[in-house]
DNA sequence: GGTGGCACTCGCCACCACCGAGTGCTAATC
DNA sequence: GATTAGCACTCGGTGGTGGCGAGTGCCACC
């Protein structure tokens, strides 16, 4: 009763499928690799493995293809972590080295990433609401109106308008910005609240509406969830995909456009796990997401996650790879931010 | 010798393959159109149409299909223009209007023009270069970094942090502050050049390496062209065109996935003309576009173009749809921006 | 438990014939 | 001279057929 090797007759099988992209036989299997058996033994196993429901038939007299289970398994028991070569691992860090700010450092891992992993990538912008105020500037427009500046430990830059009811006087706004700056620095959004209503307190009566017009773009700004963003590159990758089971990349690439249902995504999948995080077909809420499969891992400074990273494709993809290489694109941004 | 028949012909020939994605024959022809000949009639026109080379047979007992000639033709001289309905004129305007920043406006506008055109919507980010100096701000980070807010007219927020050689005396950046907006605010890039010389100018010598080098930044920022930047949306609309036109897609989403490609191809549409610009397949000068066409529009306040959008799509699109479309959304985005 | 053998299934492909849409041409007609 | 009816011709698409071969499940045997 091995069951060790059934369970590397299911390695074989997820290798091979997802190298050849046809189901594979018993006889295939013997030969591609050092299984010491003879085909019908390996017929048996497969028999064992699909009525336990790891693979499956595409048709009566066809080989075996995995399903969401039996990758499942192989993710969680069977893969070995790849490590990326020497010259990947140079590339990245120096490809993330050259950037010049924060659009750019996001911008660039994303292109990295699917590059690497020949998927589709996604890189969410660091989450304003976890990452802790750095500085809050303020500009006086015209009469009644402030541009907000707020301003992130991880660089990014967000501004906002106020309208005021009326005219304020010309020394406030200094007075405002240094005020803000000395309470609110330094913190993040859940330790606002205290601060934020002192400085409030702090001016006189007449003036608060207008401070507090301010006081409350700086929270809403930073509570703002819907405004998170997401960058994708590397669609095109899908196609290869379409050619095989035409039809399928359509859901999946509307689902993409949904930055709404991206970011939820990649949320859920943060309390996946710590590490790593790999959703496979159906795991996905998203029904759009049936054939595809995620991995997605955190990145930010000082080991917190403050966003997320991800590698997006069929359900048949690579997955000792392409967790490799989301792994090691996630800490060298999480370097770059930190640095 | 009817001439305009002709051309009845090849309108009525681009509207029918353009609805059905079928080459169009003799007979359909004179069905779903009031031509008033029999198909003979037609067939001898359609004989001397593709002698000049407006129409193709894909093959020898097929009808025919509008060459990239022949789209031209039909869209400088055949097509009028679809006026909106008064629900999407009203749907234009209210989806933009609660846009809350630059960001939000540009986003809504390529979301919005992708649905109403069923094409890949593309819309430029206001040029920096070409957009007026609102104002400049300076946010002193820590001893030798000073963080550089430059915000446009158009709304646009760039932020570059400088990196000085030594500590900067601490009423420096006030005054440089000062001093940056009264002469610089309200100029665009062309007209920079004498005024930031100038305020180097008015420091002493010993504090000019730090001015210099914000006004560099300035300067360099407005410059940048390759900071440049693109949205998209409504790639999954391409999909349709794939299942009747496989492999097509591919090198046109690759082209779109290159900003520097998109932008090239904004920048040279510009030239075209000032109203509508459209470019049909081979006239693009990058070959992943060859068998896609493009409709594109300026934007930007005070009837100064400072970006452009777009809708790009098989060859075989509405023409006068996607025009009115484009250019709809074109100008309420220039209102916008003006208000 | 593993293996060789064997009958069986069924998707894929090549082949073929047929249908029909569409054409070009010619001769007759307005 | 333009238009039309008629006609022979082309050729892509469809559907049916048969053979091939990969792959299976099962059974008897080691």
């Amino acid at each position: 009763m091995s069951d060790d090797r059934r369970l590397d007759v299911l390695r074989a099988i997820v290798e091979d499928y997802v190298t050849t992209n046809e189901p594979v036989g018993s006889r295939a299997l013997v030969e591609r690799h050092a299984l010491d058996v003879s085909p019908a033994t390996i017929r048996n196993d497969m028999a064992v493995l699909e009525e336990a429901g790891y693979i499956a038939q595409p048709h009566t007299s066809a080989g075996r293809v995995p399903t969401d289970k039996g990758y499942r398994l192989f993710v969680d028991r069977l893969s070995s972590v790849k490590p990326l070569s020497a010259a990947e691992r140079r590339a990245i860090a120096t490809f993330l080295a050259d950037a010049v700010d924060l659009d750019d450092v996001v911008d660039r891992s994303v292109r990295l990433l699917s590059q690497l992993t020949h998927q589709v990538a996604v890189v969410q912008y660091p989450s304003l609401a976890r990452s802790a105020l750095r500085h809050v500037e303020l500009v006086p427009l015209e009469d009644r109106r402030i541009l907000v500046v707020i301003i992130t430990e991880t660089g990014r830059v967000e501004q906002r308008i106020v309208e005021l009811d009326e005219p304020v006087a010309e020394d406030l706004v200094p007075e405002l910005r240094a005020r803000l700056n000395v309470s609110a620095a330094g913190r993040r959004l859940s330790e606002l609240d205290v601060p934020l209503s002192q400085v409030v307190e702090a001016f006189a009566v007449g003036e608060r509406g207008a401070v507090r017009a301010v006081a409350d773009v700086v929270r809403d700004t930073l509570a703002e969830t819907t405004e998170e963003r997401v960058v994708m590159a590397g669609t095109s990758n899908l196609l290869r995909a379409d050619r095989d089971f035409p039809g399928t990349v359509r859901p999946v690439i509307e689902a993409l456009e949904e930055q709404v249902v991206l970011l939820r995504l990649l949320t859920e999948m943060a309390e996946d796990t710590v590490d790593v995080a790999v959703r496979i077909g159906h795991e996905n809420t998203h029904v759009g997401l049936a054939e595809a499969s995620i991995v997605a891992a955190g990145y930010g400074a000082d080991g917190e996650t403050v966003a997320r990273i991800g590698a997006l494709g069929p359900t048949r993809m690579d997955y000792a790879g392409t967790i490799a290489s989301v792994r090691a694109v996630a800490r060298y941004l999480s370097r770059i931010l930190a640095g």
